[in-house]
DNA sequence: CTACTTGCAAAAGGTTTGCAACCGG
DNA sequence: CCGGTTGCAAACCTTTTGCAAGTAG
């Protein structure tokens, strides 16, 4: 059994575990977000092009959108929040935070231990707290 | 002179202060976003409703739109983060921070003083730290 | 007067939807 | 086979744009 075989068969399990039927698609897009040991951000936008690039058999966009969304609900993939007309996504779901540069419109990751909170409010009766996200904005 | 004309007058010199011409819908959106002591989180959208509604003379959408922008490069409103493909905004410009309740998606405030950080990061070489923002995501 | 603003409608850009064809179990 | 999924195009919604008409200084 190859290591490609433990691969697919990893990600056909992980697409079971949340009740995904594990299709083509969805296995091809998992390829392309889960495959590498290095996270990283991406849009729809930015993940159909990488994927409906080169050799790959194509994905329409509306599939892609709705994988997208059904991984984000399963816990696979983390949104970021930064405004502006488009969804940001993170293939880090860690608790993790952000720098955001208004110029580039880029995001980067701040470690987990580079910030740290010394005080955190009560959240609302009756609600708890998800997460808790750091954005800092920089500039020039 | 009454209450009303010097709460004009403020709003006329702020405007002006910040190279913005007072005319009639700016003055008006003004005074819908600024009059009163408290702060508010508001879309387009919805700004737009409380305008065109009742008597007021009516406000078209674009110059909603341009105000909007003006007003928050001016400084007068901060934009929020939360993703979804809607802008938000918030009349309060004051440091501070937000629950966001992904139920409801509702925001509300949190005070500046209620989160304390003991361990910020260096910004990237050249760049500066242009503001610090905590979402704290809520749930049932 | 002149430059800045407004309003309208059209266009753009991202996301969602309806539905027939498809396919995994 | 059956019900979940896909693909396509059309629809949707928010935001932006171009341009003629209006107005503040």
């Amino acid at each position: 059994m190859t290591k490609f075989m433990n691969q697919k068969n990893e990600i056909i399990n992980k697409l079971r575990g949340s009740g995904l039927r594990p299709t083509k698609q969805r296995i091809l897009i998992a390829k392309n977000l889960f495959d590498n040991n290095k996270t990283f951000h991406f849009t729809v936008e930015t993940l159909n092009r990488k994927i409906n690039k080169s050799g790959n058999e194509k994905i329409s966009l509306a599939t892609i959108y709705n994988t997208v969304e059904a991984f984000t609900n399963a816990g696979y993939l983390k949104e970021i929040l930064t405004s502006k007309n488009k969804s940001y996504y993170d293939t880090n779901i860690k608790s993790h935070h952000h720098f955001y540069d208004e110029g580039s419109k880029e995001l980067t990751d701040i470690n987990y231990n580079q910030i740290k909170l010394s005080k955190v409010p009560i959240p609302p009766k009756g609600k708890k707290i998800k997460n808790l996200e750091v954005v800092i904005r920089i500039q020039k």
